[in-house]
DNA sequence: ACGCAAACGGAATCTCGATTCCGTATAGTA
DNA sequence: TACTATACGGAATCGAGATTCCGTTTGCGT
């Protein structure tokens, strides 16, 4: 029972480039409009043709898994540097913002957190964000700063909805800075006292 | 220049108790699976054929406009409830949490008022919506009971956020109650002092 | 009971995006 | 330079859901 030997071998270097430029594109288009635009359209953007795209990811739904990695990477590094924050209200309060500021500026991000449940729990365990997210709430409650009632399934959730509401049609009517207003309010309801 | 004589004849019978239980299949089925269910779907529900479905709406934009109308009418009930409660904050704090009550129960709502920009402020406007919580928020900021740089713009943006996040795959995270945790949170946010 | 406009059912069609296929091009190697 | 495994492009195919069409049925006024 050896380990199944992959035959791993380096990319050649024309499709190394194309499958980073198909990466950017599908960041560039899914981060503005979603998870709806269409594989053609990433691919022109990409100056690729489909069957490209299609070598480099067997379907859509790896293509958004690896764009979803990339966003827990950097949810899991935020999160990291939340926890060496001396105080944990501060540290639990800059991550939020900042988490935030990384699901309004891409859309097809709280999509993944909404529709496509297996890919985001891979994704968000693969770099451990449960747990940092347990440590971050549990590490407040222990100094008093935050309610007790909070879970730590509660910041996704509300990540979610923030990051949702936000590029709505109902969002648009809270303007410009709805979502920075909607997050103080959330902000200002967890904190203890 | 007389105004265009539509020829409105009462529906026939048939007609009329068909047209109720198609509104009524997509009820159940949109609240539960979201904007989503397919059209044959709805049909067989309500035990008719497509063609008739298409025969009462011209098409799917058309049956989701009908189903928001009869939730805004919902809401604007409450919300006209909510403004003859003596006690502003009172007022509103129950209207946000019966109207968070009816997203919740309503999957599809949240998904209207996030892709279906025009389905939705056309209902919303039809009953008054915004005007109702324009007053609602101003009536708390007189009694200085809400924060001052509340919008009226950010309720059915935070509707949305919260209606949607608790039906995402994020939102099952946080376990049955998440939803009732998250609203507290911003209703205690947006409390003055 | 009769006649016909109003309704019906549901197969056929249309649309559009995802995915596959295969002939062609080329990086890397001897 | 010649060879071949890799990779490429994009037309063709699939599939699912929305919408249309038309032959048949039925409510209801006479």
């Amino acid at each position: 029972m050896s380990p199944t030997p992959v035959d791993i071998r380096p990319l050649r270097a024309d499709a190394a480039r194309n499958r980073a430029r198909v990466l950017e594109a599908a960041r560039e288009l899914m981060g503005a409009r979603g998870v709806e635009v269409g594989m053609e359209e990433i691919a022109r953007q990409a100056g690729v043709g489909v069957g490209t795209v299609y070598r480099h990811f067997p379907n859509k739904e790896a293509l958004i898994s690896a764009l979803a990695e990339d966003r827990f990477a950097r949810i899991a590094a935020v999160l990291t540097e939340a926890l060496e924050d001396p105080d944990p209200w501060h540290g639990f309060e800059t991550m939020m913002r900042r988490t935030a500021e990384i699901h309004v500026a891409d859309r097809a991000l709280s999509e993944v957190m909404r529709n496509h449940g297996d890919a985001m729990q891979a994704a968000a365990e693969k770099y451990g964000v449960p747990e940092l997210n347990e440590r971050l709430i549990e590490r407040c409650k222990a100094a008093g700063a935050i309610r007790e009632e909070v879970h730590h399934g509660d910041i996704p959730m509300i990540m979610c909805g923030v990051g949702i509401a936000t590029c709505s049609a109902a969002g648009r009517l809270a303007g410009e800075d709805g979502w920075k207003r909607y997050l103080e309010y959330v902000l200002e309801g967890m904190r203890a006292g």
